[in-house]
DNA sequence: CAATAAATGTAGCAAGTGCTACAAAAATCT
DNA sequence: AGATTTTTGTAGCACTTGCTACATTTATTG
């Protein structure tokens, strides 16, 4: 991929992440770029083709940023790998990322394509992560990091709907001191 | 309300069910309830106001078709608890309120105030219908229902982009056959 | 019955949508 | 250098968006 293309989709990327993907149309995108609308479609063929580069583009940024944030070891429980991605998940460097990503579901439960890969993308990503972070001694490390993502999922959706307070209940309930 | 006002959010709740809602636009809207675009914004004062009532519609509805699903009486197990509510949401009759609900949650990540009020009337009817049928004995029913509630809205979200395997992880990590 | 209010049809506006036609400049290749 | 391909600017098209102006019909009320 062209170095100029790069450009144009880390522009467009962090306009995405300001305002929002599902409603983002060419002529804003371009200008975020620097360019045209003409240019846009000229590079990517047609719109479609800017969102599915530019949703491969977020999806590696995020699992970067994700392997950024924490050091590969494992952590000294389930409890604390838990809590510890929900605070990041609530740090305002993420908070961009968290809107597309509600973003990326909404477009995939209506039957998009695209957004299913990206988002099967960006889950693989996280379930690696997670993997690698586990406290020693787990039975079935995959599974379990599948479980314990698809809860932190859970916890996201509270969070965008002004829940927050339901990571508490997941905590005590799911996720006990020992 | 009016019968008609009634009869209008009947219609386009169904359209929305069937088409989505963060897309839908006043015109087939309009076509879908038998009317004009012009009458929308008459009866409603602004498209905002639409999507406000027919938040509130669907809200309704949801909770109403929740309450119909399993008799008033508690499960034997938080497992089989889980496992129905999983099963239900899967069912093909609920399919278009899986997909406008991940569109509200979108909605409410970008920040507004209406869908997320729409999403907190879901979710208390979720949690009363669940805190109904959780298992006798439970020491903190309140708590535990929020935290399984976001343990099955994170299923919905592994749903809706394509990993309904999360939901046997899920399973098998945090609901322990006894 | 007359007067007032509620309800609706027709037409259209200004802005935004994805995308295209056409032509000119800039870079690349032979 | 000449030919050819890549890249870009300007204009615009056909369509959709939320919403409004104006006139007319239909119901309600004194």
């Amino acid at each position: 991929m062209s170095d100029k293309k790069t450009q144009m989709l880390d522009a467009m990327a962090a306009h995405v992440l300001a305002h929002g993907l599902n409603n983002a149309s060419l002529r804003p995108l371009a200008k975020a770029a620097g360019t045209s609308d003409r240019m846009l479609i000229y590079h990517f063929g047609t719109k479609n083709g800017l969102i599915e580069a530019l949703l491969m583009h977020l999806a590696a940024q995020m699992t970067f940023g994700l392997n950024a944030l924490l050091p590969e070891a494992p952590m000294p429980s389930r409890r604390a790998l838990f809590e510890t991605v929900i605070a990041a998940t609530r740090n305002e460097m993420f908070a961009g990322y968290m809107r597309v990503w509600h973003d990326i579901v909404a477009a995939a439960a209506q039957g998009s394509a695209t957004h299913k890969a990206a988002a099967g993308q960006i889950i693989d990503g996280f379930v690696d992560w997670i993997v690698k972070r586990l406290p020693e001694g787990e039975a079935a490390p995959e599974r379990t990091a599948r479980a314990i993502l698809t809860m932190i999922d859970g916890v996201l959706l509270m969070d965008a709907v002004g829940h927050a307070e339901m990571a508490e209940a997941v905590t005590e309930a799911f996720f006990p001191l020992e």
